[in-house]
RNA sequence: GGCCCCUUCGUCUAGCGGUUAGGACGUCGGCCUCUCACGCCGAAAACAUGGGUUCAAGUCCCGUAGGGGUCACCA
């Protein structure tokens, strides 16, 4: 029987939620939550350089909008806290002093500069710099300015087993005594990430892949400490176009970046999981089906080019499956972003409908739409091209048609169309362009029918009149 | 440079010894059509390379090349 499953998320706060950072939160969550078992969320602000409390925010903030919700962790709390590395020393000199007392761990007294200046050196000869154990056996002397190292073992070779990777093995001659603690008394990452991994019960490490070359050291810790060795999966990375680690010059990289393009949050984390997962040739997942479905038993082991214009085709995807009350209700921030005061108009559901099948984007569903709640805008390409002296009687006898009826109908209109196109021996697109332009400011737009129902007979006219008196007639 | 990992269309991938190597994005062509989209149909496009193992290799093993990661009192 196995023990039920704990997974952690632990970033580093010292910037926003960036795309990789994502995934890896996702697919943690999404196997507690496959697994029935408990998604940890820890900060690892360990770092006080670069740590900052917005950091923590923007994080948690990425974290709430993709819908990842954490068991335990800043905020909900839990029986293994604080969730913050910072309000954890007490433990970690704990279990330092532990193995320092048990001699698999000792002080240190060399300094930073000289350690700085063997490393050149090593540079410099072209060999490998390994901490020589110069403390190794120096008496224990607090009064001294000292960091704790690790005191490696004598080992042929460290091998772990990892879920995405298969066994992984390191030879002991590449591993050194690592400083655990600072002079401060601030653990560094390897042990402080390992006593709380063991503290916090978590059974399964899954994290990004630049964290392979530590898992050695950490092994061993584990063992010095007595715990056993959590199962680890680790993540292939996310590339930009020049498959380099994708970076901020590869463009937008922090999850609310997306959101703020107007992604829907249900498309980030499908692209994001499908980039280096997969369930046979299924493109598109709910959010269910990915609980469901996800296992590492299908996650590559070959890092991934982020690829812009499938993720679009995935938001679009999903922006087409939505009702239109739904994509309504979404797109309305986005509109007041835009300066649009959309809020208490009815035909938000209807504009949306419109513009489902068209707009790749919410923010791009905005800008599509923006004639509907404000002036027109004349594209002057599309001005000079359509609304010229000819299309005046077009547009006066539509006008006039419109004005003829009471409250416009699709069907009417069609006819009033096809009339005015066939008394002319006109196709209809030489009727229905000088309108459209009229009536939006430019040659693109939803069926022309549907928009000027959208726009009401009233705005229709006015926007008509404006055209005709532009076109001088 | 040492160590670790990786290698199927441009990109994400399916494949888990026997396939005409499949799907998706993108690209190109066509259909639909009042524009733009959507949708539909079609096309081009891949097993890095050399050796093995095997009746049979994209699938297993070794080498080579290429790519990535990592070598802190960062995480």
């Amino acid at each position: 029987m196995n023990a039920p499953v704990r997974v952690r998320f632990a970033p580093s706060p010292t910037g926003y939620l960036h795309i990789g950072g994502a995934r890896t939160a996702l697919l943690n969550w999404l196997w507690a939550r496959h697994t029935g078992g408990t998604f940890v969320l820890r900060i690892e602000d360990t770092d006080q350089e670069r740590s900052t409390t917005q950091a923590v925010e923007a994080i948690l903030d990425g974290m709430r909008w993709l819908g990842l919700d954490w068991d335990e962790g800043p905020g909900v709390g839990g029986p293994h806290g604080p969730y913050f590395q910072m309000e954890r020393l007490s433990l970690y000199r704990e279990y330092a002093e532990t193995l320092v007392r048990s001699g698999k761990a000792y002080a240190c007294y060399c300094s930073k500069e000289d350690l700085d200046a063997q490393r050149e050196q090593a540079r410099a000869e072209k060999r490998q710099f390994i901490y020589p154990g110069t403390c190794r056996d120096l008496p224990y002397d607090p009064s001294r300015r000292h960091v704790i190292r690790f005191r490696l073992p004598k080992l042929l070779e460290v091998t772990f087993t990892d879920l995405v990777k298969g066994p992984i093995t390191r030879p002991g001659s590449t591993l050194q005594d690592e400083v655990i603690v600072r002079a401060d008394g601030v653990p560094l990452y390897n042990f402080g990430a390992v006593v709380d991994d063991v503290t916090m019960k978590i059974n399964l490490v899954a994290r990004g892949d630049d964290h392979v070359n530590n898992t050695a050291i950490q092994v061993l810790l584990y063992e010095a400490l007595g715990y056993p060795v959590p199962t680890f999966a680790h993540l292939p990375m996310i590339l930009g176009a020049d498959k380099t680690r994708l970076s901020k010059r590869h463009g937008a990289t922090s999850v609310t970046a997306y959101r703020d393009m107007g992604y829907l949050p249900e498309a980030v984390v499908n692209y994001l999981v499908r980039l280096g997962w997969s369930h046979g040739d299924q493109e598109i997942f709910t959010l269910e089906e990915l609980v469901k479905y996800f296992g590492f038993d299908h996650v590559g082991a070959t890092s991934g080019v982020f690829n812009p214009e499938k993720m679009v085709w995935v938001n679009q995807t999903w922006m087409k499956s939505l009702t239109p009350e739904e994509l309504a209700r979404r797109a309305a921030p986005y509109y007041q972003a835009a300066g649009l005061d959309v809020a208490s108009d009815p035909r938000l559901p209807d504009v949306a409908k419109a513009f489902q099948e068209r707009a790749k984007t919410l923010v791009d569903l905005v800008a599509q739409s923006r004639y509907f709640f404000a002036p027109v805008e004349l594209d002057p390409k599309a001005r000079d091209k359509f609304l010229v002296p000819d299309a005046a009687p077009i547009l006066r006898a539509i006008r006039d048609g419109i004005a003829a009826t009471g409250a416009p109908d699709a069907a009417g209109l069609e006819r009033l169309f096809h009339d005015v196109a066939e008394a002319r021996s006109l196709g209809l697109g030489k009727v229905a362009q000088p309108v459209r332009v009229a009536l939006t400011g430019g040659t693109a737009s939803p069926g022309i029918y549907d928009v000027i129902l959208l726009l009401g007979r009233e705005q229709s006219l006015a926007r008509l009149d404006a055209a005709l008196h532009l076109v001088g007639g």
